[in-house]
RNA sequence: GCGCGCGUAGCUCAGCUGGUUAGAGUGCGUCGUUGACAUCGACGAGGUCCCCUGUUCGAAUCAGGGCGCGCGCACCA
């Protein structure tokens, strides 16, 4: 017997090595398996954002698909899974901000170009980073593949994307009010934004003949109309006339508009539109012609049109506003209590500006409707399948997707404007137009990751491995990611990109709260690893984690999964003790033995449909639970005193099936850790392949 | 306001289509092991399966209601 076992299993020692093996072996990459691997299996990763390490939600999702191309691999799949990196525009952004304001630096009035690059070195280096990390985590990903969202021939699809879209009317350039960010200075998809409830006062203004709730009076500048509903008696005979009184600058003229918008029952049924400042009042706007009054600027101060308001934040004016109209005795009454939502920034949690900028929308009703009639007919299956109601209750009300950014980070819209027209393409047609200078949102790249990676339309990776088979991620990201995928794959190939949705649990802390920086609860998975090893970690993150609910982590779980680990490096030492290296040589099993083997086999193929039906949790607890309480506890007591004994045959009988039964449980445990098991098949007696590439147990 | 999920041993969680004394890990107690196991083994204590009503021969599991927790969506100024 190999000496190594005379120390308890040391996975420091051993991990790095191993997977120096099964990268070299070149086993990741579909194109080298052996003939046995006919049909493609193919999991696209969800490109890590390239601007720090590895958290745990990271861990979670190189775990579950890394035990589920292992699987699929060692069953006869021709397996696939392709990494990537995403250079994760305002996401990336934002942290690198963050470190300039660290170096007491800001983005502001640096060169954009320079800005770029610099942000560009900085993803650069943590993608590499980013990359051993996946490694140490086991990932038999094939790197050859590796895409980043930034290579040249994902960007010349995304081109192509937003052409087609473009020819086919589903991308528009307009005005509407958008999601503004005073601090990162860049529009907002209405994913990005998070709406809180809040408390505020509710003021109700003096308005010529007429009184008026609101709870921004700041934005009374830029009144362009007041606004009833045209059913209301109190007040419909005042459609089409102009009221006019003296405000807090001067005098005011306005029209009296007449809209269904206007609810009767609220406050006095009398609404001051402002369309520069709130998306209700724009739209009122556009039905009247209304004209749009800018009155609060891009850093969320008032506006020179605001008189001596100017240069006060929105919170200061709305203080002394109040205060004004107090004195003037134009301030009826403040309701205190008035409850309603406000939207602010997912990043910095800063209330978000409604403004009236020009911006690159998609379209998506056209893309919804089939959408969701394929996820109807459950064409596909998500885990856990309450997600499809979810996800078809978003699909339905939607509304259209502003992929503008102002920021450098990201890839650029390729259009041109010159007067009014407007030419989408890299180059301009020919001298005087100007460029754009927004970024796409980076969903709208990594929406189309699936067939960008695989080369639609022309390479043959993407006839051979199009539609993939499993998406796997988390689910918050199912209307950011997974919902643009399905839209923007259908659009692009015909074709659902995928079949199955698995959408693992999220992992929190010990206290089931969500891991963040502020609540200094994190734990991080490659600490985890160095401390308890990866098999460890991957036991930890599998087994308790089922699809679509939390899963607290916590490091007394992985360290008890280090003993297992342990644990079954001891089995196959005493396995391999007692059998003196026999390896499968013929010999039978006589009775006891050979039901001994069937009730193990009958065990792998309850696993086997676990795994099958993406019950991962149940496979891998079931195999933890055979190995250490039946097969340990149990069967190799028993084996003691047999092998003490003096009847040869059964000495034979059981050292055989021991050694066969080791030999099924090491496959069956391989996807699940992986570098224990390879560890101790390299230990075995006989020549053999990687583990990676053993057949599984069961047919 | 609408929608989704969760509530099972001290802690973290399983329990798939309802079926014998409700499970795991961890923690706790007792005893034993140091020639597979920087340990491990055996045994044990510990649960009104949130509450109520119902369906059923039978419910932690299904239906209705309630309480508690978490999350998502929502333009009423």
């Amino acid at each position: 017997m190999n000496g190594k076992f005379l120390k308890p299993y040391d996975p420091k020692e051993n991990e790095e090595a191993i997977y120096a093996s099964w990268e070299k072996s070149g086993y990741f990459n579909p194109d080298n398996l052996p003939a046995r691997h006919k049909k493609p299996f193919t999991v696209i990763m969800p490109p890590p954002n390239a601007n720090g390490s590895l958290h745990t939600g990271h861990a979670v999702f190189v775990t579950i698909e890394d035990l589920i191309i292992r699987y699929k691999r060692m069953r006869g799949y021709k397996t696939l899974w392709l990494p990537g990196a995403d250079h994760a525009g305002f996401e990336t952004q934002v942290v690198y901000e963050k470190q300039l304001e660290k170096e007491g630096r800001t983005r502001f009035g640096m060169d954009p170009m320079k800005l770029r690059d610099e942000i560009l070195a900085f993803t650069l280096a943590n993608k590499s980073f980013m990359e051993n990390q996946l490694r140490q985590l086991g990932a038999s990903c094939d790197w050859s593949r590796e895409k980043f969202t930034l290579d040249r021939e994902i960007i010349d699809i995304v081109y192509q994307t937003f052409k087609k879209m473009n020819d086919d009317g589903l991308v528009y350039r307009s005005q509407k009010s958008i999601n503004w960010c005073t601090k990162h200075q860049t529009s907002l998809s209405e994913l990005e934004t998070i709406s809180e409830e809040r408390i505020d006062p509710l003021y109700y203004m003096k308005y010529g003949p007429f009184v008026l709730a609101t709870v921004r009076p700041e934005t009374k500048f830029g009144d362009t109309a007041i606004a009833v509903n045209p059913k209301d008696k109190r007040y419909k005979n005042w459609i089409g006339k102009v009221i006019e009184f003296e405000g807090l600058i001067g005098p005011v003229k306005l029209k009296v508009i007449g809209d269904d918008y206007v609810d009767q029952e609220f406050g006095t049924g009398v609404v001051k539109i402002t369309p520069a400042h709130d998306p209700n009042d724009f739209l009122v706007a556009q039905r009247h012609n209304l004209p749009v009054v800018e009155v609060i600027d891009q850093y969320g101060k008032l506006n020179d049109r605001c008189g001596k308001y100017a240069g006060m934040k929105v919170e200061e004016a709305r203080k002394q506003v109040a205060i004004d109209l107090e004195k003037k005795g134009m301030l009826e009454k403040v309701e205190q209590n008035y409850k309603h939502a406000v939207k602010k920034c997912y990043k910095c949690e800063r209330i978000l500006e409604p403004r009236i900028l020009p911006q690159w929308f998609v379209k998506m009703k056209p893309l919804t409707e089939p959408a969701i009639k394929y996820i109807k007919n459950g064409k596909i299956v998500f885990y856990p399948e309450h997600y499809k109601k979810i996800m078809l209750h978003w699909l339905n009300n939607i509304e259209d997707w502003n992929v503008s950014r102002q920021i450098v980070w990201g890839i650029p819209i390729p259009a041109w404007y010159k007067g009014n027209k407007i030419h989408i393409g890299e180059e301009a047609p020919d001298d005087g137009w100007k460029k754009e200078t927004d970024t796409f949102d980076t969903w709208f790249s990594s929406g189309q990751w699936p067939f960008a990676t695989l080369g639609y339309p022309n390479h043959s990776d993407y006839k051979k491995f199009y539609p993939t088979q499993v998406m796997e991620t988390a689910g918050e990201i199912i209307f950011f990611w997974v919902a643009r995928m399905i839209m923007l794959g259908l659009y692009r190939t015909g074709k659902l990109p995928f079949n199955v949705v698995y959408l693992h649990g999220i992992v929190t802390a010990r206290d089931s709260k969500k891991m963040s920086k502020s609540r200094g609860n994190i734990i991080s998975p490659i600490v985890l690893t160095d401390k308890y090893g990866t098999d460890a970690l991957r036991m930890g993150l599998i087994i308790g984690n089922t699809p679509g609910t939390t899963t607290a982590l916590y490091e007394e779980k992985i360290k008890a999964y280090k003993h297992f680990a342990n644990k079954i490096w001891n089995v196959a030492r005493f396995v391999l003790e007692n059998t003196n290296g026999m390896g499968s040589k013929k010999g039978t099993l006589d009775k006891k033995d050979t039901k001994l083997k069937k009730e193990l086999m009958a065990l792998l193929k309850e696993v086997t449909d676990d795994m099958e039906n993406f019950r991962f949790y149940l496979a891998g607890e079931k195999l933890y639970h055979y190995l250490w309480h039946t097969f340990a506890d149990k069967i190799l007591e028993e084996s003691k005193s047999i092998f003490q004994g003096n009847d040869d045959k059964a000495k034979m009988s059981r050292r055989k099936v021991l050694y066969e039964m080791l030999l099924l449980q090491l496959k069956a445990l391989h996807p699940f850790v992986p570098f224990v098991t390879e560890a101790i098949w390299s230990l075995l007696p006989e020549k053999k392949n990687l583990l990676m590439i053993e057949e599984w147990p069961i047919k």
